[in-house]
DNA sequence: CGCCGAGTTGAACTGAATCAAGAAACGTGG
DNA sequence: CCACGTTTCTTGATTCAGTTCAACTCGGCG
């Protein structure tokens, strides 16, 4: 069974014939490791759930890249300003290691809306952990010293330590690649 | 005539009718200044507009007041971890000065909704106003100086600065009272 | 008047950035 | 499977923005 099942599945939102409607209209697509998915300027119309592997959205800033969020297993991503305004999206999304992932257009989530009301509240549950994860990265960026976000991300998503080069985890957490090395080093 | 109705008849998500229901359901309600709208612990089931004065939105970190929002003139505000998730907020509101807002309840919101789907379409917005907002305030945090926040406050809310006390300001920039101080004093 | 909170200014300190150099890991081609 | 160059990571020294602590100024108000 997969991860995606599992995930709607076992989601209080909404009913058991719209489950099955949901999982159906996701499609799968593989990302490979060091492939680009969505390219700045791009419009991002798909909600990404990653069932395997390990994806990152990153823009640049002043040529260099500033990640902002890793797409770890049994969530979902996409680039917000595209995916929630239509504009052309400011992030790249690219596979840190070969992934696996099922998406679904908001279209199809439009209409599936129309035959099962309740995936609104789904959908807006979506958006609310969108809206949390934002909220928790303002506080650790605001209060949090470099010591502090790196224990951080170590007690909630381990997995991103491993997989991920210091590079990406360093600018997510805000601190130079340097800084990183030392509070890793303890 | 109303800012929330004008900020309403501009929208171009919904229809006529529609916004004239909408804005019916709005109750208007004074908070005074110093007063507190919404206390941490309680649950925040509105979304306000601030129709003509300002809010600001608070939470405690080690016995200090944070600020994370200020409510200007023409905006929809909220505690959005309550609002979205139906948590007991963590923030508090209260009126930086005499404020009338107008508020309306999620349960409403839905209400309407099935008789005006279009207003599903005109909440989203409302709530990815609130994620570009938290965006840019993580961009902020990252990668703008003290002296840079401050100019940006000042470009896009400059009601803010002369408002509100020095104290909310300075923990909304992520800086201390001193530094805010002197990069005031340029 | 003198007190009180809000705001400013000054000096010392500090966490993290930057710059620079070296070590380790990586992969590609012989 | 090794050799070589490239990229990634670590370590060290210096610098700087911003904090902290403390003293001082100002304006309102009993």
């Amino acid at each position: 069974m997969s991860l995606l099942k599992e995930v709607i599945e076992s989601s209080k939102e909404i009913d058991n014939t719209t489950k099955i409607a949901l999982e159906n209209r996701f499609n799968e697509q593989v990302v490979k490791r060091n492939e680009i998915f969505l390219k700045e300027g791009q419009y991002c119309n798909d909600l990404l759930f990653v069932e395997k592997g390990l994806l990152r959205a990153y823009y640049l800033k002043e040529g260099k890249e500033v990640t902002d969020w890793f797409g770890t297993e049994g969530t979902f991503m996409t680039s917000i300003h595209s995916f929630y305004n239509g504009f052309p999206s400011e992030q790249y999304i690219h596979g840190i290691e070969d992934t696996i992932i099922r998406k679904i257009s908001k279209k199809k989530i439009a209409e599936i809306s129309k035959e099962h009301p309740s995936i609104e509240k789904w959908f807006r549950l979506i958006t609310t952990q969108h809206l949390t994860r934002l909220q928790q990265r303002i506080t650790a960026l605001q209060f949090y010293t470099a010591k502090e976000r790196f224990a951080l991300l170590k007690e909630k998503n381990p997995v991103v330590l491993q997989k991920a080069p210091v590079s990406h985890i360093a600018s997510y957490l805000g601190i130079s690649l340097e800084t990183l090395s030392r509070v890793r080093a303890r």
